[in-house]
RNA sequence: GCCCGGGUGGCGGAAUCGGUAGACGCAAGGGACUCAAAAUCCCUCAUGCUUCGGCAUAUACGAGUUCGAGUCUCGUCCCGGGUACCA
């Protein structure tokens, strides 16, 4: 801007140049190091999270950016308001993702990873966001997984790591474990063999020790609702209550326990099933019977876990066995299926057909008797039942001696008690919840740092030794030669004991993507610093984090898994927290061509070439504009040009206010009411992310600005300035220095707004006559009741529509009155 | 099936506590400027009637509560997401 002279000025004020303005203040953010905290030192730390992506090779899209943009206008909120923000972003990189796609292409992952994190960090980069790059983490990096590697140490520690034996997906033909997303309607997705289940040896943490804890500070947390529905609903916690069966078999007597959360209907239990892994299958089963049991066993063992969880169909077999009903004292025949799961409650249930939908089933298909014990409003205790009669709000128990007559609230305490008085049952409180498998049969992943000894068993690797690094091998593919890739290299895994020094065998699995991820907040405020996973006096400081934003698609695993590890090292004394998220809200999804933008639907935009064209600024705030943060909504690029309008207009607003040699330091009245309460409602808007309608009234004042022939002035435009900075951050520095002022526009606050200036003397009242709007009066602000009553009945278009005075008057002051008549 | 969301003009959406439905933006139509186009600027823009003053109807559908309902209650239909034999 070397001549602002008449001439030129309309080329400037209409429109400019995005890519040399943002340009400009990337280096200049970038040599200031403007976005750097000093987190030893900060007196106000604000810790403003976003979910790190997995770094995929076609780089940021849409959809990412959407929720980065609204995280970043967050964290530049935070810190106009005078916190300290650190926004730290990093790359969550191991995982099956990236392997798959490393074989795809027939490249080694760790040569695509670097590659695609250096455009991911370009992408993010030119899109602006306030990142403060010196401290960025890589779960791909040793650095970084050592002390991954170090989180296990501690839960193997704490007893909260075991190791048990676990079904996994196994391919025959491929001779190799499948994710439960490469199971295709039962078969392999690459050679689509039907898919078998195989049990290994597997590592488990104990997250279900902490359910309830999981589930109780829920409570506390300031999480979008549906997130928190997601977790309770994961944690699943039933009351119910644990019965007995005996069953006399061969002269001795075993019992059964069961779970059920309808302790109320156990006189209609006319038969038990236990599940095909149950313990006890082998000493209930008889002599006729062991050959149909065993070919029923070979049989649910080979179907694989997907196709066994989904499909309803009933199958099952006869043991042979009767057990004793400890209510009604019948004998009730037990039965193997595989719908019932050896991983929840007993493994075991009481079968009650007349009011469970599966039970009903089951029994159908084999004949068994079907029993009512619960009458619903109206209806007979005889009468048939020609399907399971769940509803439970009222209905009454009957067939059931004693109990007949009792609501169903009763009876279930009045049944367990009778229970607990026979010794027959208790109750219990059953979580869906299972421990967290975390061992994976692949070769991208953090190795699990233990040794197996023949004489010590499963030695921890010292962590002196941490950390035990993934070796770069050429055959990384899980192929035909054995289980885990790393189990082919003998070089690697034969090491000496760290207890006794004989020659023993590492671990050659790696531990899941999501035990990167639920330790990363941690880590990143220490990052540089090698001697610890997280320094103690800079983590308690910086920690919980005051806002997390990411996607409910991780509303389960990643914030559950997160939650739990941060409760474990908190017990350990590690941390004075125990809850890692203060405050977190899902953004929604962005829609295109009717989907959800992903990979896999194949409708991903990626956004350079819109930054290249509009900029990034009005590429932000067009994310922002297009619809509820966190409802998310469709990504349609006609509508950008808009928001670029409305940066262009304020660039001329500004320009013009810079060169107009009028008086600049006053405004005109109307002007600066809108600007206050623009200024209210941005402010108020911003923390409860309503982006859009932010936006909206930056719009709506910059109408009314342009209304009058007059240029704008410097109080009128300099404030919505600032107002636009969390969105459109480049521009907003380039127009706050082209005002005059020095420094970054993100450390000069946040405009203050007077609720004098900001109301207005008269407003326009509503009138309505029995309810319908007849006509507005222009009134002075506090007119009272009579007096707008007065005003009102002088207009002929209003009292029209009364035939008399109003029988009754509703006064809502400020905003309407209502005349009945 | 179950659990969450949601259904408002041609389109994306707004209406924060039950109080003027349609803010803001896009698209569309008309006009100004221009040799022309783009850009820019101004105007119109829910629907139907209209004597051009207005009037009526409208927030998926049907009831209800209320002076007043997009908003609350009950029922029905549709769409999206999650989850799934959890006893």
């Amino acid at each position: 801007m070397d001549n602002p002279v008449n001439s030129t000025r309309n080329d400037e004020a209409i429109g400019y140049d995005p890519s040399a303005v943002e340009g400009k203040w990337q280096n200049a953010w970038r040599d200031r190091e403007t976005n750097t905290t000093d987190v030893a030192a900060a007196p106000d730390p604000f810790y403003a999270l976003m979910m790190f992506p997995y770094p995929s090779a076609e780089g940021l899209h849409v959809g990412n950016l959407f929720a980065f943009v609204g995280g970043d206008v967050y964290g530049r909120f935070q810190r106009l308001q005078g916190h300290n923000v650190f926004e730290p972003f990093g790359y969550d990189a191991f995982g099956i993702h990236s392997e798959n796609y490393a074989l795809k292409v027939g490249k080694h992952p760790m040569d695509l990873i670097p590659q695609n994190i250096a455009n991911f960090r370009r992408q993010v980069e030119r899109a602006g966001l306030m990142v403060d790059w010196s401290k960025s983490v890589d779960t791909t990096s040793p650095d970084y997984y050592k002390w991954t590697q170090w989180v296990f140490l501690q839960l193997l520690k704490q007893g909260l790591a075991y190791k048990k034996q676990a079904a996994v997906n196994w391919c025959p033909s491929c001779k190799t474990v499948l994710a439960n997303e490469q199971v295709v309607g039962g078969a392999c997705e690459r050679c689509d063999t039907p898919v078998e289940q195989r049990l290994l040896s597997q590592w488990f943490f104990r997250i279900s020790n902490y359910a309830q804890r999981l589930l109780a500070n829920l409570d506390g947390l300031d999480w979008s609702e549906t997130t928190r529905t997601a977790q309770r609903n994961w944690i699943g916690r039933s009351e119910g209550a644990e019965i007995s069966f005996t069953v006399t078999k061969n002269g001795g007597e075993h019992s059964i326990r069961v779970f059920t959360t309808r302790p109320d209907t156990v006189f209609g239990a006319t038969y038990l099933v236990i599940a095909p892994e149950h313990p006890m299958v082998a000493t209930l089963t008889g002599g006729v019977y062991r050959t149909a049991v065993d070919q029923y066993l070979v049989r649910s063992a080979k179907q694989d876990l997907v196709t066994r969880k989904s499909s309803t169909e009933k199958t099952g077999v006869f043991t042979g066995a009767y057990a004793t009903n400890p209510a009604t004292g019948k004998e009730i025949p037990v039965w193997i299926s595989d719908y019932v799961l050896m991983e929840y409650g007993t493994g075991a249930i009481m079968a009650v057909p007349g009011h469970d939908d599966r039970d009903f089933e089951f029994a159908k298909v084999f004949g068994l008797p079907i029993v009512r014990v619960v009458c619903g409003e109206g209806e007979e205790p005889s009468a048939p039942l020609d399907e399971a009669f769940t509803g439970n709000e009222r209905g009454i128990i009957v067939n059931s001696g004693r109990f007949d007559g009792m609501t169903v609230a009763t009876a279930k305490r009045e049944i367990v008690a009778m229970l607990e008085e026979k010794k027959a049952g208790h109750p219990v409180i059953n979580y869906r919840l299972h421990d967290w498998c975390i061992s994976r049969q692949r070769y991208w992943g953090p190795p699990i740092p233990i040794i197996y000894c023949d004489e010590h068993g499963a030695v921890p690797v010292p962590e002196k030794d941490l950390p035990v690094v993934l070796p770069y091998v050429e055959d990384f593919k899980p192929d035909d030669s054995g289980i885990s890739p790393l189990a082919r290299h003998e070089d690697w895994y034969c090491v000496p004991c760290p207890t006794c020094g004989k020659m023993a065998r590492r671990e050659t699995d790696v531990s899941d993507t999501f035990l990167d991820s639920a330790w990363y907040f941690l880590r990143y405020p220490s990052v540089g610093i090698d001697e610890t996973a997280f320094d103690s006096a800079i983590t308690n400081r910086w920690l919980p984090v005051n806002s997390y934003i990411g996607g409910n698609e991780h509303a389960v695993l990643h914030l559950l898994y997160s939650r739990f590890v941060t409760m474990v090292l908190h017990d350990m004394g590690l941390l004075e927290f125990e809850e890692p998220f203060t405050r977190f809200r899902a953004h929604g999804l962005i829609i295109r061509n009717g989907a959800k933008m992903s990979k896999s639907k194949g409708n991903v935009v990626i956004p350079d070439h819109y930054i290249e064209k509009w900029g990034a600024d009005a590429f932000r705030t067009y994310l922002m504009f297009l619809g509820p943060f966190e409802e998310g909504g469709d990504f349609r690029d006609a509508s950008i040009s808009g928001v670029k309008r409305f940066l262009d207009r304020l660039w001329a607003s500004v320009t013009s206010a810079v060169e107009s040699p009028g008086d600049s330091s006053s405004g005109d009245p109307d002007v600066l009411r809108k600007l206050h309460q623009t200024i209210r409602k941005v402010g108020d808007d911003i923390p409860r992310l309503s982006y859009n309608t932010a936006v909206a009234a930056m719009m709506e004042y910059m109408n009314v600005l342009r209304r009058g022939e007059r240029a704008a002035s410097r109080v009128e435009v300099t404030p919505l300035v600032q107002l636009a900075a969390p969105f459109a951050p480049h521009i907003a520095e380039e127009l706050w220095e082209k005002l005059g002022n020095s420094g970054s526009i993100f450390d000069a606050g946040w405009p203050s707004f007077d609720e004098a200036l900001a109301a207005s003397e008269r407003i326009d009242l509503a009138v309505q006559v029995n309810g319908k709007t007849r006509g507005k009066l222009s009134v002075p602000r506090d007119i009272d009741q009579d007096a707008a009553v007065g005003l009102a009945m002088k207009e002929e278009s209003i009292s029209k529509f009364l035939s008399g005075p109003a029988k009754k008057i509703v006064f809502v002051p400020g905003r309407l009155l209502n005349l009945v008549g």
